[in-house]
DNA sequence: TAAAAATACTCCATAGGTATTTTAT
DNA sequence: ATAAAATACCTATGGAGTATTTTTA
């Protein structure tokens, strides 16, 4: 299970639609489909209810959508701290110096 | 970036020995060092101090793995309640039902 | 020397693409 | 007719392995 499973994932929760998708992500639509697959049965449990060319958000799928996006926003936020400790920036301290007279 | 390279990240921050973590990991140690510098390039940031054929963590990098360990560990919580969904165990209401007489 | 990282390749698993068919609107 | 997913098959990128060299304790 990789990062790129809950991007696509999101993204096909998005459209609900593969082909659509597939164009956002600038993938193919049997590669998306073979990822959700993959991602579904790494967690094992099913995401989409598939039905009439249709695509519908399970429960688990649902719950998945949520911790999905958190996950990805946590991610975002941890590597800003990261790189703000790269560029020297150590925690509060010196942040709040930076605001200061210094 | 995928979180192939945190669980790797991590692995080498509690051994800090490529050799050593590479075998943890049933890898070999010359793609696990690649997989490091995927990730630095990937952020942006130096992670490890490479002196001495030693590796010592930056500020960064110390940063990195307690973002990096919180992230794994959401994840790990995130998977447990999309399973439970699965399971048909729909949030607070449900549970708190199956507590009581239903 | 022993133990580690770095370097230089080679290999191959699988993510991703193309083409076509099937299904539903 | 259109639009979508499913299926089948092919391609190729890059993660992983092997072998060797260099470095350091």
């Amino acid at each position: 299970m990789e990062l790129r499973h809950f991007r696509y994932f999101i993204a096909v929760v998005h459209e609900l639609n593969l082909s659509r998708a597939a164009k956002v992500l600038k993938t193919s639509h049997p590669s998306l489909g073979q990822q959700i697959r993959v991602l579904e049965n790494d967690i094992g449990v099913v995401l989409f209810v598939r039905d009439k060319n249709k695509l519908e958000l399970t429960e688990a799928g649902r719950v998945l959508e949520e911790q999905a996006i958190a996950l990805l926003t946590q991610l975002e936020a941890s590597l800003k701290l990261v790189r703000a400790a790269g560029r020297g920036e150590v925690g509060a301290i010196r942040i709040g110096l930076s605001l200061g007279r210094c």
